[in-house]
DNA sequence: ATGAAAGCGCTAACAA
DNA sequence: TTGTTAGCGCTTTCAT
C-alpha cells in the first residue's frame, strides 16, 4: 500500500542553504517577531528557491493545532443536503471561517462505519473542534466529541436541557411573533403545522404558536394542529387535514418555508385566495433562495449570523478550556413581504 | 492562541500497562500479524482501559499516508452546489470509499484565500489524494495539484488534451445515440440546447448531436443551435428562441435534465403536446431525484459509477507512482421512460 | 537576534 | 514473537 511524498525540501534545508539555524526558519514561516529584517529575505529566498512546504502533520505533532476545523453532517439520507438551507450554512460558516487561517472540512456521517470513522479522524487530533448540523435528537456524536475534549458546536439543540455547546435561533419567539402579527390583522382563526415533533426545533416552533394565542387570552386545540416533517408534501396533506377540520381558517403558521409552499399550493388548489383568505407564514431557511410561490410574510432566521456565531463560540473554546457549555439564542425577524 | 490535546495517554504508556514494548502495541493497533494472541488480548485491554486513541499526526508523520482524501469543490457560486447532481457524486464518493478506511474531507474553493489554503493543506500532506469536481476549463489548480505529486483525479476534463487524470461520461456518444434514436423514430426537425460553450462537456454535446445528424447524411446549420448554461430558465429561452426561428421543430436535444424541463416548459406553454409534437432527450445527470416533469427518454450517466470510478483511479495513483495519467470514459445509456 | 537541542507520538527496520 | 532503536519534520525553550 504505502506511498511516500516524494522529495519535499525539509524546513533543515532551507536553514542549510540560507545558512541560519532551524529555529530561525521556523520563526520566518510563522512571521514570528524577532528576526532581523535581512536574515528574514534571506531565509524566504531559500524558501521560494527550494520551493519549500512545511509538513502540517509534523507541525500539529510538535504540538500547534491542526488548523482544521470538521463541519459534520449527521444526515443519513445525504439528498436532503441537496437544499438551500445546507448550502447557505455551509457557506456562512466558510465565510467566517475564512480570516481564521483555518480549512473546513465537510464530512458527512450516514452510517455507523462513517461515524466511527469520523471520531477516530477527530479523536485523533487532525482537527481543532466540531461544527453540527442536522442533529438527531438521539444522536451521542455530540457527547462523544465532548467528553474527547474537543470543542464543538451545534447548529440548533437537541432538547431542551442540551448542554453541549450550540447556536439557535429563538424559534418560539418566532414563532409566537408571527402568531401576534396574524392576531393584530384581525385574523381570528389561526392553524399551524408543525414540524416532525420528535425534533426541539419543531416542537419550539409549537410552543411559540401557543403561546402566541394564550398572549390573547384565546385557548389551544389539538384539532388545529397538524404535524408534518419540513417538506413541501407534508406541507399539502397537513393543509388538507386542517380544512377538512376547519374550513373557517383564515391563518397558518408552517414550520418552514418548504412547508408553507406546500400549504399555499393545498389552498390555492381548493379555491382559496392567499393571502387575501388565509395568511401563511412559514420559517425562512435560505433567505437567498429563489422562491417558487410569491412571498408571504416570514419568519426570517439570520443564517448567516448563525454561522458567525457558530465560529465565534467554536473560537473561544479553542481559546481558553471548555469550562462551561455556550449557548447563543438568536433573534428572528418578522419580514412582511406581502400584506397578510 | 495555542491549545492543546490534554492528557491523552500515549502509545507508549499502552505499552508499559500491558507490559510490552511499543512495538507489539503498534502491532495490535494495526492489526498487523505475528502477535501472539494472548499478547494481543493484553494490549486491547490496556488500550480500553486507558481510552487510547492514536494519534494521527505522529502515525502520517512516521511515514504512512494521511488516510483522507479531499473532495474539491470549485465551484464559486456555491448555491450551485445545493444540486442534487453534487449530492449525488458526493454520495456516491463516499461509498466507494468507504472499505478503504479513509476519510472523505469536502472542502469548497470558492475564492483564491480559499484556494491558497487548500493548496497549502494538500502540500502538506493532510491528504493522501485529490478528487476535483465542477473544474472550469481555466483552473489551474488540477495542475498545481499534479505538480505536487499528488494524487489528483477530476470529474470530467478541462479540454479535449486533458492530462491529469479524470473520468468521464461518453458525453459525445450520449448525444450521436439521442440523436439517432430521434431519427429512427422519424423525426426529421432536430434542434439542441447546448450547454455553456466555454465547457468541454457542453462542446462534446454538441459535437455528438452533429455526429449523429451528419452519419444520416443531414447538414448541420448553426439555426437550430441555442447555447443554454444548464439552467431551466436558460433552457426556456432558448427553447423560445428555436421556436421563433424554427417552427417546424419536432425533437429537441437538450444539454441537461434541467435544461429540458425548462424547453419542456416552454413548448408547453406555447400550446405544443411533448412528446407528441415535439421529443425532448436531455441528459440525466441525477437519476434518482424526483421529477417534476414527466420523464421522457434520456441519455443517462452513470454517476455510481463514475464515483467509483474515480476512487478506483485515486487507489491505483496512491500505489505506484504516478508515471502516466489515466482517464476513465464511461458509457451512457438511452433510457425511454416515454414513447418519444 | 539566533543557534542548539529536546521532544511531539508514532512506524518500521533490526535485533534478540 | 517481541523489544529496542532510529528517525519522520517541526516547534519551542534555553543558551548564547
Amino acid at each position: 500500500m504505502g506511498r511516500r511524498r516524494p522529495d519535499t525540501p525539509t524546513l533543515e534545508e532551507v536553514a542549510a542553504r540560507a545558512g541560519v539555524g532551524r529555529g530561525t526558519v521556523s520563526r520566518v514561516v510563522n512571521n514570528a517577531a524577532g528576526v532581523r529584517e535581512s536574515t528574514r529575505q534571506a531565509v524566504q529566498q531559500a524558501i521560494a528557491e527550494l520551493g519549500y512546504v512545511p509538513n502540517l502533520a509534523a507541525r500539529t505533532l510538535a504540538g500547534r493545532r491542526a488548523d482544521a476545523v470538521a463541519l459534520v453532517v449527521t444526515e443519513p439520507d445525504w439528498r436532503l443536503f441537496a437544499e438551500p438551507f445546507f448550502s447557505e450554512i455551509v457557506s456562512s460558516l466558510g465565510d467566517a471561517l475564512a480570516d481564521t487561517g483555518m480549512q473546513l472540512l465537510l464530512t458527512m456521517v450516514r452510517s455507523d462505519t462513517e461515524r466511527k470513522r469520523f471520531l477516530e479522524y477527530a479523536r485523533g487530533g487532525r482537527v481543532d473542534g466540531a461544527l453540527l448540523v442536522s442533529v438527531r435528537a438521539d444522536d451521542t456524536l455530540p457527547d462523544m466529541l465532548a467528553e474527547a475534549r474537543l470543542p464543538t458546536v451545534m447548529l440548533g439543540r437537541r432538547s431542551g436541557d442540551e448542554h453541549v455547546s450550540y447556536v439557535d435561533a429563538d424559534n418560539a419567539g418566532g414563532a409566537r411573533s408571527a402568531v401576534t402579527h396574524l392576531l393584530a390583522t384581525g385574523r381570528k382563526a389561526i392553524a399551524t403545522i408543525t414540524g416532525p415533533l420528535d425534533m426541539y426545533v419543531a416542537q419550539s416552533r409549537l410552543r411559540g404558536y401557543r403561546q402566541g394565542l394564550a398572549a390573547a387570552g384565546l385557548s389551544t386545540d389539538a384539532s388545529w394542529i397538524a404535524e408534518g416533517d419540513f417538506t413541501e408534501e407534508s406541507g399539502r396533506h397537513a393543509m388538507a387535514r386542517l380544512l377538512a377540520r376547519h374550513p373557517e381558517i383564515d391563518a397558518v403558521l408552517a414550520a418552514s418555508d418548504t412547508t408553507a409552499a406546500g400549504a399555499l399550493r393545498e389552498l390555492r388548489a381548493t379555491g382559496r385566495r392567499v393571502p387575501e383568505d388565509v395568511a401563511i407564514i412559514g420559517f425562512d431557511d435560505f433567505p437567498l433562495a429563489e422562491q417558487t410561490e410569491p412571498r408571504l410574510t416570514t419568519v426570517r432566521q439570520p443564517l448567516a449570523e448563525i454561522g458567525r456565531a457558530m465560529v465565534r463560540l467554536l473560537l473561544e473554546e479553542l481559546e481558553e478550556p471548555a469550562l462551561a457549555w455556550r449557548h447563543v439564542i438568536l433573534r428572528t425577524e418578522l419580514i412582511r413581504r406581502d400584506s397578510a
